[in-house]
RNA sequence: GGAGAGGUGGCAGAGUGGUCGAAUGCGGCGGCCUCGAAAGCCGUUGUACGACUUGUUCGUACCGGGGGUUCGAAUCCCUCCCUCUCCGCCA
């Protein structure tokens, strides 16, 4: 959500960010709805102000003696256009607020402008691609060999596109897991959390999930929930509608969560394996900081993310995202994707973005500045770090041997407990 | 799921129809005292929206959310949500 008071006087660069984003622009219409809220609301408060004068009127009446039916008569005549005046400001306002939740953020202006992915500017990239003296296997042909990963019986489950790991393959998953959480917990600045794994359409809201991706969750329509798509929605929800001191920033958060998405109206070969699925694991980190320093706040953000990949030896780049890929709410986003050598691609398993004010505004997180003791939205932001799936594909594929079995990478031996995984197993 | 008790300012906690944005205490802020601090004393202390004469300004709203009764609601009624206690069920 967009302050109203830039909206108004700034509507131009305002009109110039959504275009750059490719979202709706609905400005003209919510600028107007705005003038008739406000023109509403004068109106409104006058006759409230005549009213209040009349009750103390009636109140002192009352005790002193006199004729109080004149002052009854026409505090009613007001009661009922006061009333009328009311339920039109209420739906002014729904409509109002339903058409400023379609207002995205604006992107930060060192953000690149660009009209798709093929504009995303490469940040730098590093590791080595391993160089196999034999064709690398893919994820799915290594996980089903090994025994490991099971896209079949998963589907008896719950369909296609769900993740049933076996074995190794399971323990595998965990160890990346606690590996990804130690290694942000060891600075000491994150606090771990581990929230609900469902949400409120007023949570789903606050971090802009909602209304736009609606269809992309999966919804529990009997308790009004939504499965979390990221453990972003209910980390950053934790201090929804509060007032946090100025010295209690920044606030770190990470956490392991299950991530659901119902990606719909994605089918077709990006989709085989993990390459697109319904269910994945992901340990996020969330931010709450003090606005001057989020941008700084974001690179260490995409630090503290590739150095993961950094100790698991896994070859990556990262892509400053052009304003048209930058999601709804992000200002700035730097995406990080892994090298797949079975698929010869690289796959988005983080994204890193700043999205300054936006979801505070949503979200009512604000914090009072120390000097002026005025109150001013914090800045949030989140990465992945990051998410198992697409990592996981990069972690079999690069990993393999010539024998089709896996080594572990060795910051992960103390959590397996096993260094390869054979058919037999991990040993 | 059933029964009961609650939800008031940063926190605790009064307030059962009118002058209540709300006593009191704690906390915070400022001052006095002090070499300094503590204690003590004095003062002060919310948010949002709207207006313009942009002000230590004016108006409106806010006592869990929504609705109702009334000239007037923190206070009465309805409803929803949440918390607590007991019972039931249960990993």
């Amino acid at each position: 959500m967009l302050d109203m008071k830039i909206i108004r006087e700034n509507p131009e660069a305002v009109r110039r960010g959504i275009r750059l984003k490719g979202e709706e622009d609905n400005l003209s219409a919510l600028l107007e709805i705005d003038q008739h809220r406000r023109a509403a609301i004068e109106e409104g408060d006058a006759l409230k102000s005549r009213r209040n004068v009349l009750s103390k009127d009636i109140a002192q009446k009352v005790k002193a003696g006199g004729d109080i039916e004149p002052l009854k008569e026409e505090s009613r005549t007001i009661g009922e256009r006061i009333a009328a005046l009311d339920e039109e400001r209420r739906t002014i306002e729904e409509r109002l607020r339903k058409l400023s939740l379609t207002i995205p953020n604006l992107p930060h202006s060192s953000v690149p402008e660009g009209k798709g992915s093929e504009d995303n500017q490469l940040v730098r990239t590093s590791g080595t691609k391993p160089e196999f003296d034999f064709k690398p296997k893919n994820h799915i042909e290594l996980g089903e060999s090994l025994g490991i990963l099971d896209f079949p019986r998963a589907s008896k489950i719950a369909g296609s596109g769900f993740p049933l790991y076996l074995g190794a393959g399971a323990t595998l998953e965990r160890a990346l897991i606690n590996f990804m959480l130690d290694e942000h917990l060891a600075g000491g600045q994150f606090r771990e959390v581990m929230t609900p794994f469902v949400a409120t359409s007023e949570a789903m809201t606050g971090t802009a999930q909602l209304p736009k991706l609606a269809d992309d969750m999966y919804y529990c329509s009997r308790d009004d929930l939504y499965l979390i798509p990221t453990a972003e929605v209910p980390i950053t929800n934790i201090h929804r509608g509060e007032i946090l001191s100025e010295a209690s920033l920044p606030i770190y958060y990470c956490g392991y969560s299950p991530c659901f998405r119902r990606e719909a109206g994605s089918y077709g070969k990006e989709t085989r394996g993990f390459l697109r699925v319904h269910q994945f694991n992901k340990v996020e980190m969330v931010k709450f900081v003090l606005p001057e320093t989020s941008y700084d706040e974001l690179e260490s953000l995409l630090i503290a993310a590739t150095g993961i990949l950094d100790k698991l030896g896994i070859a990556y780049r990262v892509m400053e995202l052009c304003t048209r890929d930058l999601s709804f709410a992000a200002a700035k986003c730097y995406d990080i994707e892994t090298w797949s050598p079975g698929e010869e691609k690289w796959l988005e398993a983080s994204s890193c973005s700043n999205f300054v004010d936006f979801q505070a505004r949503r979200s009512a997180i604000r914090f009072r500045r120390e000097g002026t003791g005025k109150l001013e939205f914090v800045h949030t932001l989140n990465g992945s770090g990051l998410a198992t799936s697409r990592l996981m594909v990069s972690l079999l594929e690069a990993y393999q041997t010539d024998e089709g079995t896996i080594r572990v990478p060795d910051v992960l031996k103390r959590y397996t407990g096993f260094g390869h995984i054979t058919a037999k197993g991990g040993q």
